[in-house]
DNA sequence: TCTGGGGTCCTAGGACCC
DNA sequence: TCTGGGGTCCTAGGACCC
C-alpha cells in the first residue's frame, strides 16, 4: 500500500539579541538599559574598589567600529546591527558600549545547540546564533492536539525553547513551517521569545503584507530594484507574472523570487558541510598608503598571512588558492587570487603567493582594508593519506617542468618573478 | 569621523582539452 | 579553411547573510 510521505516540518531557531543577551548574563546590572556590543577592544568595563562597575558610553567612542548587536532598549533608540558606532553615538550617546567577546558567544552557541540536539538531532548550523531543525520525523511531530492540527509540532518547538532556556538562561524565537524560507520569516514574527507556526494557508495574511526585504535572499540591491518597479511587499511579488520577473531579474533570480513569494522552497536541512574558504582581514584605524606606509602595511600583511596559516593548521586544512582583498579609501574592493601547484598551510608560502597577488594591483589610492584568503581547501589528513603515487605524479602533464610556475594571467608582465 | 569581519554562492569570460 | 560543441579550471567581481 503506497503511503503518503509525511509533510515537512522545518523549524528556524534564532537566539534573541544573542551577543547582548550573553553579556547581560555576565553584567546583570545592565538589564533594562540600552546596551550595544561592538567597536574595538579598548572599552572593557572597569571594576571599581567598591565592587561596582563602570562602563564605556557610546559617546566616549572614537574609531571605525560597527555595532554587532544591541539590546531591544537600544534598538528602540534607532541603534541597529552594522551601524557605525560613531553614527549610533549620535542617536544614543548614553547607551552602554561593550566589546565583542566571541569566545564567550561561541561557548553559549555550543550550549544552546547541544540543548536543541537533545530533543531534535537533525540540525543545520547557520552561524553562532541560529539553526534550522528538521522536525519532520520526530515522534509526535505530525500529531494533532485537540483542534490544532499542528499541535504536535508546536509542543516540540515549545520544549526546545524550554530546554534552551534551561541550559543557557537565554530566550530564542522559533518559526515552524513547511520549509526553511518560511520558517526564517516566521521566527521573526513574534520576537523576542516567540513561537510562530505557519502553513501555506497563512501565506496571504501573515507573509504577503511583509516588506520584500524580509525574505532571506532579497538584499539591499534587489529590494531597491523592486521598489523602483513599484513592488514593495512579498504579496506584490506574488502578484507578478513569473515570466515578467524573469525578464526583470534574469532566469535564475527571477524564478526564485516568484517561488519565494509563493512560499515554495524544497531545500533540505543540511547537517554537515565542509568549509570552502578561510580568511583574515583588517580595517586600519586610518587609511594607509602603499608607499608612505610601506613598512606598516608590510608587517600587517605578513601578520594576516601568519594568522591564516595558523587557522588552517589548527583546523586541519590546506589551501591551494591564496587570495588577497583590498578596500580603498573610496570603498572600492579589489580581489586577486592565485592557485598554487600544491595546497599549503605554510605561512611563508602563503605570504609569497599573496605577495604575487599584490603585484597585480594598482596601489595609487590609499587603502582602508587588507585581507588574505585561503580557498580550494582540503583536509590535511586527506592529503597526507594519499602519498604521491606514480599515477598521481604523472597526472598533470606540466609536472614534467623543472620548476612549478604560478599560473599568472597572460596580460601580466611577469616582471622579476623569481625565475 | 559614516560604513567590521567571516563567510557562501552566483555569474561570466578566457584558457584549454576532447 | 571553417565551424562547432561540451566540460572543467582559473580568475574577478558582486550580492547576500550572520
Amino acid at each position: 500500500m503506497p503511503s503518503v510521505p509525511p509533510r515537512r516540518l522545518i523549524a528556524h531557531l534564532d537566539m534573541d539579541a544573542f551577543y547582548a543577551s550573553v553579556e547581560l548574563l555576565r553584567y546583570p546590572d545592565l538589564r533594562g538599559l540600552p546596551v550595544v556590543i561592538g567597536g574595538g577592544r579598548r572599552h572593557q568595563p572597569e571594576t571599581l574598589p567598591d565592587g561596582s562597575r563602570r562602563y564605556a558610553r557610546l559617546a566616549d567612542y572614537a574609531g571605525r567600529g560597527v555595532i554587532t548587536t544591541s539590546t531591544y532598549e537600544a534598538r528602540a533608540l534607532g541603534v541597529h546591527s552594522a551601524m557605525g558606532v560613531m553614527k549610533a553615538a549620535v542617536l544614543a550617546p548614553q547607551a552602554i558600549l561593550l566589546p565583542v567577546d566571541f569566545e564567550q558567544y561561541r561557548a553559549y552557541s555550543r550550549r544552546f545547540k547541544a540543548a536543541v540536539a537533545e530533543l531534535a538531532p537533525v540540525i543545520e548550523d547557520r552561524g553562532v546564533d541560529e539553526i534550522y531543525i528538521d522536525l519532520t520525523h520526530l515522534p509526535g511531530a505530525q500529531d494533532a492536539v485537540g483542534h490544532d492540527p499542528l499541535g504536535g509540532a508546536r509542543a516540540i518547538a515549545r520544549e526546545i525553547k524550554n530546554n534552551v532556556q534551561r541550559s543557557t538562561g537565554l530566550t530564542c524565537s522559533i518559526g515552524v513551517t513547511p520549509n526553511k524560507l518560511l520558517s526564517k520569516i516566521a521566527s521573526e514574527l513574534d520576537k523576542p521569545d516567540g513561537l510562530t507556526v505557519l502553513t501555506l494557508d497563512d501565506l496571504p495574511t501573515r507573509v504577503w503584507p511583509l516588506a520584500a526585504r524580509k525574505v532571506n535572499g532579497i538584499g539591499p540591491k534587489a529590494a531597491a530594484k523592486l521598489t523602483g518597479l513599484g513592488i514593495h511587499t512579498v504579496g506584490d511579488i506574488a502578484r507578478c507574472e513569473r515570466a515578467w520577473l524573469v525578464e526583470q531579474f534574469g532566469r535564475s533570480y527571477g524564478a526564485w523570487l516568484h517561488d519565494a513569494a509563493w512560499g515554495r522552497d524544497e531545500r533540505p536541512v543540511v547537517t554537515e558541510s565542509e568549509p570552502v574558504s578561510m580568511s583574515r582581514e583588517t580595517t586600519f584605524e586610518r587609511d594607509l598608503h602603499a608607499v608612505r606606509d610601506k613598512a606598516r602595511l608590510s608587517a600587517l600583511f605578513t601578520e594576516l598571512c601568519t594568522e591564516l596559516a595558523q587557522d588552517l593548521s589548527r583546523k586541519g586544512y590546506l589551501s591551494q588558492t591564496i587570495g588577497i582583498k583590498l578596500r580603498f579609501d573610496d570603498f572600492r574592493i579589489v580581489t586577486r587570487d592565485l592557485t598554487l601547484p600544491a595546497p599549503t598551510s605554510d605561512a611563508q608560502a602563503i605570504r609569497r603567493a599573496a605577495g604575487e597577488c599584490l603585484k597585480r594591483v594598482d596601489l595609487s589610492r590609499r587603502l582602508r582594508l587588507l585581507g588574505v584568503r585561503g580557498g580550494k581547501l582540503m583536509r590535511q589528513a586527506a592529503v597526507d593519506a594519499r602519498p604521491p603515487s606514480p599515477a598521481r605524479r604523472a597526472l598533470p602533464p606540466r609536472a614534467a617542468e623543472p620548476e612549478p610556475t604560478y599560473n599568472l594571467p597572460l596580460f601580466e608582465p611577469l616582471a622579476d618573478a623569481d625565475s
